[in-house]
DNA sequence: CATAAAAATGTAAGCGCTTTCAATTTAATT
DNA sequence: AATTAAATTGAAAGCGCTTACATTTTTATG
């Protein structure tokens, strides 16, 4: 592999000047550019990046921290990162979390490790006050799904109670006001802002929301069954249900249909993050869809801006939008 | 940061012999091991990787190109190989091939360009030429699911058509005698081998196999419903069907409950891959399993063992197993 | 034209590590 | 104790690039 010493003996000027020619970054005249260009071409020329990473101390490449790499909704916010950041020619490191404080403590150093020029972390167990702390350190870090009020501007999030009130608003828009909810674990903020907009919907039609037509699971599938189990054991009866996210509609919906209640006919059920899965349930899942590909990619947008200089236009804050499909009907008696 | 000079000063030897008790590559005394050891827990000393890259240009990172980061199947294939690498110390470079020759070559020269050690590449559009060509360069290739001669143990894969009989034999053991096949395109050869595993099966059991009862679909969902469409239009019935993929099975299973038919009750379905929405499906898909994690945990072992001479056991073959769960049920006349 | 200012180019010192080869220390042997 | 072999350690030359600073060339100005 030809090396930037050679370019410059081909093109007959110094070192300096190629590597100016290679960043863009002070002048050349165009005559000794192209000279240089020349050669480049002649010589099958590519900069050795770990060399340049050397030498300027960035390493071009920024590292993302997700829970789970096979996982349909990580798998879209991967996607979206990538292909923003690989159109600049950045490299990308993924590495997993698996929900779990300490090996999510682990990938951020491990990344850190490998001198990222900047992180982008979707996490859940990482406590505030570590990524406080990180954030003051000489990466910059970059949250999706999380914000913190120190570093609101490298932050991305999508409204969560928007969405569950939309979710809500669907369903009382077809005629239906017996609502009940399948929420996220009430520990995580995102479940408990999901559930805050079911809540708004209802009081804003005048309905009083009945704790009892409230439930709470895991985000897992069988919570979601578990939790149609526990719904239809009180007395509280329902024509619509809104779970949580999709996975815990997916589980309610098998409930259902082995109790022999027909979808949508006898229960209209909405979901929430629009997975990839949705549309391979039957009946096709009516859900909130969650633009998290998006997300990724306005992260790694601000990544570009703030640390190699770029200019893209920048969105930090999103709205969900409702996603009609064919697990909810209008309400008749 | 802590430099490796810095250390050695601490320590009061060499930068040689520091780089030594870092890489454990040649022998140091116990002693000044101790004393280096002590030096750099003082300081809190990382190596700088970039640093320790050029110097012994090897970049401690392998290049992995997958045809789509959001997908179940590449999912669970990158989570396998992330997992293994991760605990060597190892970084990981996803790419993103988006079942494009071009991208795909686009994807193999960004990793090569960012002087991966290693590639582990699944790739479908890119031509054997290519590949051939590319294994003759420095840096060593890996393929999954799919095998070139000249460079067979650099490959991992799976016996397709096993799984195409075993498939089919567990309709036949269940009563199925007319068992339709969906399969995936004739150009790919994974589809053609699962369709070989069908037909050896029915031979096997003395049935003739007839034509009429397949039909080529394309891999998506879409397709399993058209397909579905052409099967029942012709005269010949049938209690079984047999998908070339998950996706597929699903658009047949949705197609089917709509033109009224139950499953598995009037008929009974089997797809291929096991991908992680089979379980969602209703009624859960019956399927073969495809161990892609393993694969891809097992080429990055080959990695492991061949570029930085770790000793890993290694199997290049793998055998798909079959999941039974729902959606196939004995045949009754 | 002479001169100063601006633009273009070159020189050379690192970036933090690995590795070859030589020098030194230690252990083994007579 | 002298000699030799083996085991440790150190010195220094890169790896291929960037960049501060110096130098040269070009352009502008009076």
């Amino acid at each position: 592999m030809a090396t930037i010493y050679e370019v410059s003996k081909a093109a007959g000027v110094s070192l300096a000047t190629v590597s100016r020619v290679i960043n863009k970054n002070a002048v050349v005249s165009a005559k000794t550019r192209e000279k240089v260009e020349q050669a480049m071409l002649d010589l099958g020329y590519r900069p050795n990046t770990i060399a340049q990473s050397l030498a300027s101390s960035k390493s071009n490449s920024v590292g993302v921290l997700v829970s789970e790499l096979d996982s349909p909704f990580f798998g879209e916010m991967m996607s979206g990162i990538e292909t923003e950041l690989r159109r600049a020619g950045k490299q990308v490191i993924f590495a997993a979390g698996h929900n779990t404080e300490k090996i999510e403590k682990e990938s951020i150093e491990f990344l850190l490790s490998r001198f990222c020029d900047a992180l982008i972390i979707h996490v859940e167990e990482t406590p505030e006050e570590y990524l406080q702390q990180l954030s003051e350190g000489k990466v910059p870090i970059y949250l999706i799904n999380r914000v913190l009020d120190s570093m609101k501007n490298r932050c991305v999030h999508m409204n969560n109670e928007l969405g569950g009130y939309r979710a809500t608003k669907f369903a009382l828009d077809n005629g239906h006001t017996q609502i009940a909810y399948i929420a996220g674990p009430q520990q995580k903020e995102d479940a408990m802002e999901r559930l805050r907009g079911y809540q708004q919907a209802l009081t804003e039609s005048g309905i009083d929301f009945d704790d009892s037509l409230i439930v709470y699971g895991d985000y897992s599938e069988q919570s979601g069954s578990d939790c149609y189990k526990q719904l239809v054991d009180k007395p509280k009866k329902f024509s619509a249900l809104i779970c949580g996210n999709d996975e815990m509609a997916s589980g309610a919906m098998k409930q259902a249909r082995d109790e022999g209640v027909d979808i949508p006919n006898d229960l209209s059920i909405i979901g929430f993050d629009n997975t990839s899965f949705a549309q391979y349930l039957y009946p096709q899942l009516t859900t909130i869809d969650n633009p998290i590909g998006q997300m990724g990619q306005m992260a790694a947008c601000m990544v570009l801006n703030d640390v190699y200089g770029h200019k893209h236009a920048i969105q930090r804050y999103f709205e969900p939008e409702l996603v009609k499909r064919k697990s909810l009907i209008q309400y008749t008696e």
